[in-house]
DNA sequence: CGACGAGTTGAATGACGTCAAACACAGTGG
DNA sequence: CCACTGTGTTTGACGTCATTCAACTCGTCG
């Protein structure tokens, strides 16, 4: 592979600057698992299907019944895999991949409003309600997308009644993520936003009691525009935070120091 | 009743000053249908319900076994429905009168979100998947809410394929208009927001083509953390928006002279 | 009348965005 | 090995929008 190994584990010091300017460029996740590889046609498997659909464990006969009427296709890395005001006929979900949320500015590009990582929901709500899509979805990185055309989930509604359940649980849990996004939205400032998306993918580290590391596994101004800041904002904010003795930044990982300040700042305004 | 009669149909002139200073207490639309009335004690109608939930009409048996789980109970006006964080334990909807969810601030006023009118949702997504109240939820007038254990509406989801299609119904058109509401905040500055606002509620009138009336019912500042704006800049909003003569402000009655303007502002940036 | 709450207005402050320049690095082609 | 280019990020200067704070008006209620 051509790209970049990274040197994460020093404290500090001699490596700092040649870590801190590679981009994640498709994702270094999915690069490190397998070069370049492309979604490979399969349907969902269990986990798949249990984490997308809410509530008790699928049995063998659902997991078949939704195999069944499940309709798979491939996007590009880039490519739209469907635009805003387009009509919702099937419920749509990435299988496998990095799609996003967002809408197309008018000088071309593309702000996220929120990323989902394969398996996950593109839209599962529009379709039940003849509506269109609220936003454009992207692909990331390569893409397999599954789509459940309405008509054909209804049946199954009938055939499996505890199917419906599972739905119910996972518009349920769609509705609480969203009430929470737009809760710090409207209440929180940027300082706060910020915090509170480090604190969410805080890992702690064995040894320090209230430190650990965060990984950035997207473009910084991809991150910003998930907080809807800009991308100079964020850099000052990461700033701001070391001159406070919160964090130290090397490149796209963030070693938290003082994850309870975090949590304070998150929590305040 | 004590209450000041508007008088709001003249175009200009002697009366603004009267009507421009009797804020809407307790709404004044409850006001005007009946004077101080309390909720009584009957379940919710087959109107209600159809509101409540979505897709086709609902069945005499239904609505029977839906009025068997409900369970009623009444709130006084500024009283908790739920505190942000409580447990949820069940659907929970407010069958008349106003409500609203929000959150109450350190310094003890209450900020809102998303204001409810009977019949409207209050939550009916908490309680599925076994999460707190993101939210809490005060009552600005009297209350009838209703209850729905989830326990009870699962049994009936078996015994009525149907229910479970429209609460995936109901479920979907919150998670669309949440989506729609996020996407705003993000995206939309104070006098786009506030131009949208005030399109949603436009009312045309019959004799011009691009001119009507906006009634607000509610304080301003309420109006204003609705659009996570403060009081002020809402103030600010209206002048300008009176200056560049595309309404006139009288009281609490806006007459929109050019929708189409406000409809440029509402989409622009 | 006086207290109070809602709304308005103005001045000052602050937070965040915009613009432009500089920097770091990857990839390219000499 | 070395310029050269393109992309992503950082930094500083500056502007703008919205909040904050403090008066002030108007109307209600005691």
């Amino acid at each position: 592979m051509g790209t970049v190994q990274f040197v994460d584990n020093h404290p500090d010091g001699a490596l700092m600057l040649a870590e801190r300017a590679m981009p994640p460029l498709e994702s270094s996740l999915s690069a490190t698992r397998r070069p370049a590889r492309a979604p490979e046609a399969a349907m969902p498997d269990a986990r798949a299907w249990n984490e997308l659909l809410g509530g008790p464990v699928l049995g063998a006969q659902e997991l078949a019944a939704l195999n069944a009427i499940a309709r798979s296709r491939f996007v590009p890395q880039g490519g739209v895999v469907f635009a805003q005001h387009e009509a919702a006929r099937a419920l749509i979900f990435v299988r496998e991949g990095d799609a996003a949320l967002g809408c197309t500015t008018p000088e071309g590009s593309f702000r996220i409003e929120r990323p989902v990582r394969g398996p996950g929901w593109l839209d599962q709500s529009s379709a039940w309600i003849d509506v269109a899509h609220p936003v454009e979805a992207r692909a990331m990185s390569a893409l397999a997308v599954v789509e459940l055309a309405r008509e054909d989930v209804q049946a199954l509604m009938s055939a499996h009644p505890m199917l419906a359940r599972r739905l119910v649980s996972g518009l349920a849990r769609e509705v609480h993520a969203l009430a929470l996004h737009m809760h710090g939205l409207m209440h929180k400032d940027a300082p706060a936003r910020f915090a509170q998306w480090l604190v969410a993918r805080f890992q702690p580290s064995a040894e320090s009691a209230h430190g650990g590391i965060v990984k950035m596994c997207e473009r910084k101004r991809d991150i910003a525009s998930q907080l809807a800041i800009t991308p100079e904002t964020l850099s000052r904010l990461m700033r701001g935070f070391t001159r406070q003795g919160l964090l130290v930044v090397s490149g796209y990982t963030v070693h938290v120091t003082d994850i309870d300040g975090l949590r304070r700042i998150a929590e305040g305004s």
